[in-house]
DNA sequence: CTGTTAGCGCCTTCAC
DNA sequence: GTGAAGGCGCTAACAG
């Protein structure tokens, strides 16, 4: 046992306040079972001894610590990290600690990681997890698992919709006359890929609009840079892309070619991470990602109280927002 | 005592192999000190048991707990999630936790943050923090600390020292003719700050400049926004801003009022964080963010070994990058 | 209302 | 090399 500066602890305060052990706990913990005055002179004597409660002993007894894990694929990704902050207030109002983590969109990574985390929290949130549908699943039995963005039937999950903001794009562009568009892909084992990218498909057909599907492994600027001489070659007029991120790398690769936009090319983004920031102001899908955040953690609340209604799957729903990159 | 579902003990595990509880222990991190036979029976009994380690049971028993806390004004700003991307990965590379907190600019919730999260972890990263001297002094009594772009003596740190980046800056304004700048603060409690300010002061005053300083009190693109009409008042030709986001705000505000950048007016950032992001891309300071956060972490572990030489202070340079919102 | 008595799950001397 | 026993700091019945 390595001692730690200042540690001290319950029987100091007890013995110093001439009390048993018990009720300098219950002066903490539940005061309202002890007189006032000995509460009061408790909290005094520890107060002047400079206790502060262990959180360690204090979790390994009661079996509950107060802490969350929350793991993302990449915190300097501009989706993430109003997600983070919201869930954090949202713990934070509750007197939770949360874990980040970062997996670097690499599934064994996210797997150590849960690993590390799940003997000390209460449960673990997965903002678009990677890992195989059989280990979330294995995992939900130790502790209850929230995702975001991610549809496993059985677990908790928040799923920000983009499927009706993209076709309702999609439907835009065909109004505006174009005929041949191009999607260009995210992550490929990204439920959202998957799910905006059928969106797309089906509103494509629904308006007769020719679809090429343009693959990008991941969620890059460069990915979006490298995919422009692609749908430039497939004759299309319009991208959309997987995320803002990636709509701003072809942006750039646009903008390298002297191709003008709108004029000469349109950009669909999707997230609204990047306000106004690019240039023109891009046109994109609205995405709530923090109101993802926050809806996690209460789901996480719900399932930390009660057992039941373990199939809560909450749908976010999204919008086109048109500012400049389309014609 | 609230029993979790699938809670085996080292205790289950010594009976079903038919070892005392200590060897089973000694399995899991003294391996050394038993013939390997042993070792080997015990973790496949334990294996197929499913037993895994209790993280709380060992760090209370131990008195360690691999767990850090890394505390940030504002996760959002795009400044944070290199520097916390690098901390986490540090810190994962020693088998460390990170709890994340968000002060959200707030002293007094930065220290609650700091009460909540110091009896679980063995150091505590606090980056910009905004609590007072006396207070992280106090803390560093009961934790080890690193601060990130906060200077007390005492305690390690790594600065980001924008100041030779601000002072290039001037000068190059200075030989481009420029004879009147402004400069848009950042936070008033930011080290930041108060280093960039007095940087661009000592370098306007060495290179004859006339400064206007406008007072902003946070980081934002609304501060950026609303400085605007007063750095234009004050007539001067160019704005040197806190930060890249502060810098994005002032361009938005220009172009409202009609005025083209560089040609009518010269905007200087700080930080690097939004790449060519911005139109025109921004000229600013380099920044360095997550080599802070790598650092930091591993002053961190210099300072959970040895108790010895508390007085670290590392600078990390920066220069001017020039982009195309400077003339 | 407050004291007594057991643990929580693990690690760690100290013997053998 | 392995067992026995005590303790980390706190909470939770159970008495009284």
């Amino acid at each position: 046992m390595i001692k730690r500066r200042g540690t001290v602890t319950i029987s100091q305060v007890a013995q110093a306040a001439g009390v048993n052990r018990s009720s300098v706990s219950r002066a903490f913990t539940k005061p309202y079972m002890l007189t006032p005055e000995t509460v009061a002179r408790i909290k005094a004597v520890a107060d002047t001894l400079g206790y502060v409660p262990n959180h360690t002993a204090r979790a390994l007894s009661t079996g509950r610590n107060s802490n969350l894990a929350l793991i993302v694929p990449d915190v300097a990704n501009p989706f993430f990290p109003p997600m983070i902050r919201a869930a954090q207030d949202a713990a934070d109002a509750q007197d939770y600690c949360v874990f980040l983590g970062n997996s670097n969109e690499d599934p064994s990574k996210e797997d150590r990681l849960v690993g590390r985390f799940i003997g000390q929290v209460e449960g673990l949130i997965l903002a678009s997890s990677r890992l195989p549908e059989k280990r979330i699943l294995d995992y939900a039995e130790q502790r209850p698992i929230v995702l975001i963005n991610r549809d496993v039937a059985g677990v908790p999950r928040v799923l920000i919709d983009s499927s009706n903001g993209m076709t309702e794009a999609v439907r835009f562009l065909a109004e505006r006359g174009h005929k041949k568009i191009a999607y260009v892909s995210g992550p490929s084992g990204s439920w959202s890929n998957k799910s905006r990218r059928s969106a797309v498909r089906k509103a494509a057909q629904q308006a007769g609009l020719e679809l090429y599907v343009c693959p990008a492994q991941v969620s890059s600027f460069e990915a979006g840079l490298s995919a422009v001489d692609r749908i430039l070659d497939a004759g299309t007029t319009v991208a959309i892309a997987f995320d803002d991120v990636t709509a701003h790398g072809i942006l750039a690769g646009l903008e390298q070619r002297g191709i003008t936009v709108p004029d000469g090319f349109s950009v669909v983004g999707c997230d609204d991470v990047l306000g106004d920031l690019t240039h023109p102001p891009l046109t994109t899908i609205s995405s709530r990602s923090s109101e993802a955040g926050g809806l996690a953690v209460s789901l996480m609340y719900d399932a930390l109280r009660s057992v039941g209604l373990k199939d809560a799957r909450y749908l976010l729903q999204t919008e086109l927002v048109v500012r400049q990159t389309t014609k």
